[in-house]
DNA sequence: GTCTATATCATGATAGAC
DNA sequence: GTCTATCATGATATAGAC
């Protein structure tokens, strides 16, 4: 009990320290980031922090392991089901943008920190077990075009056409509501009818 | 002549300060830059670097101002042009793609500082001269519509489909090539036909 | 304009009491 | 586990000689 109480004062404290890590890396980036800052929004003096994580690239690297998780594990989950590939497009569209609209700075702390050192993340994704294999559906829609039943497209420009259309409202959600007037909740509203709108545009995209 | 000298060595200096200085913060954003590595890359010391710029802050202004102006000035410029609305949109897929094969960095950096301080940049895009002015354009595509010309589309997520299209793949360049291991020719290869490509998809989105 | 040397300050990290 | 106090470093910025 009193060993219970402290493991559990413990977890709860480094959950604390984890969400408000998150929070403050996924705006900031690495270096923006503070540990003076982490450590008053998680309502913890920088001397327990470092208790819990002794460097602030301990901290980074779990917040952006679980970051790289949300980013990743959802994109190899959807891609290695055996739906067909209609179905598994928008699977693919409906959990991303889901992911999306609840995590805002996800994408742009994910690219630009992986654009900040790209060799780490070669190396992360090549050692995770939950790694993206994207031969599965390259495969599939090679099937499918020997089939003639979409259009002869490189399955790579598919993966990445959907995806910029998934993500890059996101990434440059202030760009946009800056140049072209739109509010928060305006923006929100457009991104609700978002999947329906990229899920018909791939199809067209795919039309024999 | 000695004046002139020096004024002109001056101007040199400033513009290798100002160019390796694009260098580092288009690579590492502010936060992640330093002044030293300016100053080195610059072949020149911290002392003088001072000289020219009196703070961090004020050489970042001068970087970033460029940037965005070749962001969005090449954006007005496209879109304040009086081409049919096929025309225009062709030519601002034609010179984002350019600008982006050359800077690979500029939209990465952009959009990351400028989710850093979204509201300092609302004031900017407010007060700069070349400022984006999309009206223009929306109504363009408005009266397209009415014509019975193209599909009736919310021009709004014309502009953002095709932005998206062009810009995202540079922005996650470095998770694409991981993830579906592409090489550096190779990516830039795929970026060559991606023109056109990207200007047909967005005919058959119009496509009534 | 250019350099060296130095001031100043902020930050990540540690030591040690409770 | 949690706190306070302190260290050590590294970064921006300045002063002053040439």
């Amino acid at each position: 009990m009193g060993k219970n109480n402290m493991v559990k004062k413990g977890e709860q404290t480094e959950e604390k320290i984890v969400e408000a890590a998150r929070a403050i890396f996924h705006e900031k980036g690495f270096h923006g980031a503070r540990m003076q800052e982490i450590a008053d929004s998680a309502e913890i003096n920088k001397g327990l922090l470092h208790y819990y994580f002794k460097t602030k690239d301990a901290l980074f690297e779990k917040v952006f392991g679980i970051a790289f998780h949300k980013m990743f594990g959802i994109m190899a989950n959807a891609m290695n089901s055996d739906l067909p590939l209609p179905e598994k497009l928008e699977k693919f569209v409906g959990i991303y943008m889901d992911v999306l609209a609840y995590n805002s700075f996800l994408p742009v702390f994910v690219l630009s920190e992986l654009n900040r050192n790209p060799d780490k993340f070669i190396r992360k994704i090549f050692s995770v077990s939950g790694r993206p294999n994207m031969e599965p559906f390259f495969n599939q829609v090679k099937a499918e075009i020997a089939a003639g039943r979409i259009k002869d497209v490189d399955p790579r420009k598919i993966l990445m056409n959907t995806m910029s259309l998934c993500v890059f409202p996101y990434v440059a959600r202030p760009m946009f509501q800056a140049i072209m007037n739109i509010s928060n909740p305006e923006f929100k509203k457009m991104m609700q009818n978002r999947k329906e709108e990229v899920i018909e545009l791939i199809t067209v995209m795919l039309k024999p």
